[in-house]
DNA sequence: GGTTTATTATTGATACGGCAACTATTGCTA
DNA sequence: TAGCAATAGTTGCCGTATCAATAATAAACC
């Protein structure tokens, strides 16, 4: 009865969506930009296929994510030096400032989210969420000829 | 380093989406709606609203959904007897069929995902996911003013 | 009974995300 | 070096999701 781990994962990481939500607005960022920015921030200025690649998301996605920060002046977009066709994304003050903002709402909202597990409990939990991750991963490139 | 349970349970989440993309079209359903179809498999016939407060989404995306879904042929739509401003949502056939079908696609993620699980690291998994998700649900009531 | 309030669903505006097609640049090879 | 393949990014099109406003019906209240 909907005990689909599946719909757990869906059930879970909506909630924690929603719960987000309000934070996005009064930070001034798009749904899909906090962990844009917030890679940024930790690895330091890179090109978009780099950002593709490490989120799984279409390069058409990210070109737009980076049109909207740009326009909301969390980041500059400029040619690399090394080859044209390629654009450097760096944060700028704003972006930085925002970035962290962001980070202190994940952490308030950790706090919620696992309130009642202890701190064995977190790490087994993180664990399981990094193995699943991996299981699909790495299935993904074994799978020739799309999916089963 | 990234390592936010935000980015751990989005990681899980987007894999598992990427995963399942392939079987959609080949269903010939969109994004969302294997949850509907599924809850109507295992529910029954239900109201719009239903669907939206169980999945938490907006009413206005459930009567999308359903307008696709009816263009589709795998669900009627006829006004309830009880309520004309209500709708009753019901599976037809090929709905059904669809649902079984999705339900066999979310088995055989499940397989792949839980790779490396034993059964008592399943049901603390599920229950973990569980608690994640009650604890961010329970925590929405309590807050006024819109989050932080 | 007639006015107000709440419920249910839809529509319009806007934004995100994927796929496919395209442009521009770079690298490779003959 | 001319021509072809690969890479990086953008744009068009479509489906999905939110919020706000609206329409239609039902329930509550005086």
């Amino acid at each position: 009865m909907e005990e689909s781990f599946h719909m757990l994962l869906y059930r879970a990481f909506h909630a924690q969506r929603n719960f987000l939500r309000p934070s996005l607005e009064e930070i001034g960022l798009g749904a899909g930009q906090p962990k844009l920015i917030t890679y940024l921030a930790e690895h330091g200025p890179c090109h978009q296929q780099e950002l593709a690649n490490y989120f799984e998301v279409d390069p058409a996605t990210v070109s737009r994510m980076i049109d909207s920060l740009k326009k909301g002046g969390f980041i500059t977009q400029v040619a690399d030096e090394s080859s044209r066709r390629r654009n450097r994304i760096d944060l700028t003050e704003r972006g930085r400032e925002a970035a962290s903002q962001w980070k202190a709402r994940c952490r308030q909202l950790e706090e919620i989210l696992l309130q009642g597990f202890d701190a064995e409990g977190r790490q087994r939990f993180a664990g399981d969420l990094r193995r699943v991750y991996e299981n699909l991963h790495n299935w993904k490139g074994r799978a020739e000829h799309g999916g089963f």
